[in-house]
DNA sequence: CTGAAAGCGCTAACAG
DNA sequence: CTGTTAGCGCTTTCAG
């Protein structure tokens, strides 16, 4: 049955006609007539004709592919990231094709040549956790595709950007903490450099700095499940208790919770939480963890549309725009 | 700074030589002249020439994509069989293209159209809830393009498939439940008509029949957080209240333990629970969710290998494969 | 060792 | 109203 793919000659043999006319009736084009269109339209119906966007994008140079390129599709937040990219850009005719780099620098470096190689008309990314140099970025800007960061930026690359404001969640979750009277808060930091964690961190110290609550030991590094762990147990072992976390991200909130919850501590009447991200297990703990609300989809819609924007002005020389998204502190603690 | 993309022509002129030695020269042929082929390959560097893919699909008729559609990407089985599929395709030179049908039939109609017109080589997928008729999926047959459907099946489409053995996987759970001590199960079943479901039911009935244990109240139809939360309620308030819930999923076992949990009675010794997916959430509730383990990434492994071997063979009369693959309980229950 | 030409599927001048 | 032609970028005969 190796019926390979109808295609406008088929249908134009099949009528005696030419494939122009064929082309031409296919899109109602005015010149032909109701005859010719009708007759079209239906054979190519019948042998189920699909126009093939390969030849189109050949000779448009357009594909309408956007190239996504984000670190774990694993991780809730990004594919409801993916969800609010692909609602948008949907409603424009365009698909997406999505790449992940698994935090790795390399693969993120091949991901964009195979964007390029495919011609994505423009591209989405958010790095990995290893990425430092942006020559591959730049690269793509080159060949005239346009790029928009988000989440995971690059600050020094004139892009286009959309970022969650993480410094002023870790500000307003850290004096949230406070004002339910925690004195000695502990956050546990992320280990990397990545301006994410940097800007929650910072917000952390702010915060605490304001309400002269700043003290040497109160940042540690741990943002896995596993060195959360750890961390806390080290924690608990200080002379003095902390009476507040607040963790760069769920996965280590939790973590900690179980620690502290073993230990036979109360939640959060001996020690409040405090996370980020507003995964989905974070509703399932018990109390269920405060968290920070990335708001990913609306990320991923902002993301897009910028992109769009940006891909419709054929104007290269751009002031690149940053949009920063408010977060906000679901499920707030109550004593 | 309007550059477009570097194409072979670009090279040639630059180098007055002609298309056609710079081709060659690229891929190494033999028949070029040392110095021709250092000559292009510096300056195919230099500018930073890809290979434009779409030209070369056009050519060979192949596009070196596979199609995917699932359901959702925000589930966290999908998006590992997801990384299951990357890692076998991408060894293989392949790229996929991620399409989702949020549950829609219709969707799952227009992604298999946009499949079809961008030329993919292959597809996968993972139908809906909706999906009763199956025609979108033979105009892909139809097109030859082969196809590779997993988990969420069709059974009557006769093409290769790759399934869980939801039925082991619900007939061990629930025989576990029964030597755990359980005598009063109920299983909270799901809604739809999805193979998937009917399966895990079939299970868990099958087991309880064995034992001798089946009777008329033993399933209740919650297959969502809330309905299962509801569930819960009504079965807390029958005359006789159970020992055991096996759930088709780890949502509703784990909203149901949350019911449960706030009458005070304990699990599992008052209630003993066991889930189906292996979510992440399920390692965070307390006591952590036995459940059943689907192996997503070796699902996406196995369909994709699956796929890679029927686009080799050009016999369009093969008789169609349904590999089955086990599961596993995790954290089988301790009192 | 290299070049010219044809063709993958489609459309848009241009020419009737 | 319809057909012819050229060309998008690339490879591959065929012909030097």
């Amino acid at each position: 049955m190796r019926s390979s793919q109808v295609t406008i000659k088929d249908i134009a043999s099949q009528l005696g006609v030419s494939p122009s006319t064929v082309s031409r009736a296919l899109k109602n084009h005015p010149d032909i007539s109701k005859r010719t269109k009708k007759a079209v339209q239906e054979l190519a119906n019948i042998l189920g004709y699909k126009p093939n966007e390969i030849a189109l994008s050949l000779r448009t140079s357009k594909t309408n592919i956007i190239g996504l390129i984000i670190p774990e599709i694993e991780h809730h937040f990004f594919s409801s990231v993916i969800n609010g990219i692909e609602a948008v850009v949907s409603l424009n005719g365009y698909n997406v094709m999505i790449f992940q780099s698994n935090e790795k620098y390399t693969r993120e470096v091949i991901n964009t040549q195979t964007l390029l190689s495919h011609r994505v008309d423009g591209v989405l990314c958010s790095v990995s956790k290893e990425t430092q140099n942006y020559s591959h970025m730049e690269n793509l800007i080159k060949n005239s595709i346009p790029v928009v960061l988000f989440d995971r930026i690059i600050d020094d690359l004139p892009v286009d950007k959309v970022i969650v404001d993480d410094y002023r969640g870790a500000y307003e979750s850290t004096e949230h903490l406070i004002q339910k009277g925690c004195r000695n808060i502990i956050h546990l930091a992320a280990n990397d450099k990545v301006s994410v964690g940097m800007q929650r961190q910072r917000g952390f110290m702010e915060a605490m700095k304001k309400h002269k609550l700043f003290h040497k030991d109160c940042i540690v590094y741990a943002d896995t499940f596993q060195d959360a762990k750890k961390a806390m147990n080290s924690i608990l072992a200080r002379k003095v208790l902390p009476d507040g976390i607040f963790a760069v991200n769920d996965l280590a909130a939790i973590a900690a919770m179980q620690v502290v919850k073993k230990k036979g501590l109360k939640i959060p009447s001996d020690i409040a939480f405090v996370g980020f991200t507003n995964s989905i297990s974070s509703q399932f703990t018990e109390p269920a963890l405060s968290t920070v609300d990335q708001q990913g989809y609306k990320l991923g819609e902002q993301a897009a549309q910028l992109l769009l924007q940006r891909m419709s002005s054929k104007d290269m020389h751009y002031t690149p725009v940053t949009k920063i998204l408010g977060t906000s502190l679901t499920r707030k603690i109550h004593h």
